[in-house]
DNA sequence: GTCTATATCGTGATAGAC
DNA sequence: GTCTATCACGATATAGAC
């Protein structure tokens, strides 16, 4: 009953080369048929996997999103507001920090921007909830600018080519500080 | 001696009815085609007027990177940091909120942002010069990533539809106000 | 100096053979 | 699953009318 290597090696592989391929061409700056070539096969055969370009960059961001869905979840679960904003804010940075690469490349896609606006599976956007805890209930403007600012700050920042040359643990320790010094937590006493 | 309506009467109007589709269908969504037809004429004269698309995207955004760079200048010319700072945040956010659209536009177009990086007119990076600015002279790590997560958080905040609703003034005063906040310069009193 | 007509070529995408 | 067409459309280019 060994069924033999999954089908979706194939799959699995393309994936690979595409994010490779984004990475170093960005995402618009990579066609179907570089894909192809890179894999060996036509473009047809990708079109076999993918339906469109679109479900690929989707594909390639999802493990991101998945793990972005999740981290809403758990921090949801505290039931002190502070050890909510600590858990996201950590899991964010740490999110970001790990998928530096990809965050760098889809911040910079119009369609990627899109698949996080309506969110991975379907349920309507899950950054309304990230943004909903940082803010916390019934939120003032500067609550909720003071979010969004840390978010897309933070995400950006981490992304930044400019900060590339920062190890993981730096650019970790350095963005949650200025994360929390934003968001009102106290200080950390970090070794 | 009224030598007549400048010859950059249609290069003006295009560019123009390109910002008004840009706005509506986003950068990549807008086909040189589609302003062709909106003004009326071939792609062909289009192609008159610009080289290519990116220097139609380009040249729309030019009057943005022309402000940020004399505002990098004034900032540069005060003795003091502090006053550095402060010339620098409130012009970047009075630019980020009067040009709203356009920041939302081309915060998510390739194209664009490597217009800004290799700057206007061909002098090198003054992304480097608002950093450099924000961060101070020899920056620490905790100064440099401070000083970015400030610039995109700003901007991306400014430019997002989740707080289009904010009318200019509230926007404005949120946005320096959580700016200055970051960057340890003292509150301001307002009325 | 401003534009039209027209052609080229790459790209995303589809249909159908093997 | 993969390939061979084959498509429409986009950006880009050139030749030439006015």
């Amino acid at each position: 009953m060994t069924t033999a290597v999954p089908a979706e090696d194939t799959r699995t592989r393309l994936l690979g080369t595409a994010l490779r391929l984004f990475a170093e061409h960005g995402v618009e700056g990579t066609s179907l048929q570089m894909i192809a070539d890179a894999l060996g096969v036509t473009k047809a055969a990708v079109y076999y996997h993918f339906k469109t370009k679109a479900e690929i960059t989707e594909s390639v961001a999802e493990p991101g999103i998945r793990e972005l869905d999740l981290l809403v979840v758990e921090a949801a679960r505290h039931r002190r507001r502070g050890a909510q904003v600590d858990h996201l804010l950590d899991g964010f940075v740490d999110l970001v920090v790990r998928h530096r690469v990809l965050v760098a490349l889809f911040s910079s896609d119009p369609g990627i921007n899109r698949a996080i606006a309506k969110s991975a599976h379907g349920m309507e956007g899950f950054k309304d909830a990230l943004i909903g805890i940082l803010a916390g209930p019934e939120p003032d403007v500067t609550a909720r600018v003071t979010a969004m600012v840390a978010l897309t700050g933070v995400a950006m920042a981490g992304g930044s080519p400019d900060l590339a040359e920062l190890d993981d643990e730096t650019l970790r320790h350095e963005l949650i500080d200025v994360g929390r010094r934003l968001l009102g937590r106290p200080r950390r006493h970090h070794d």
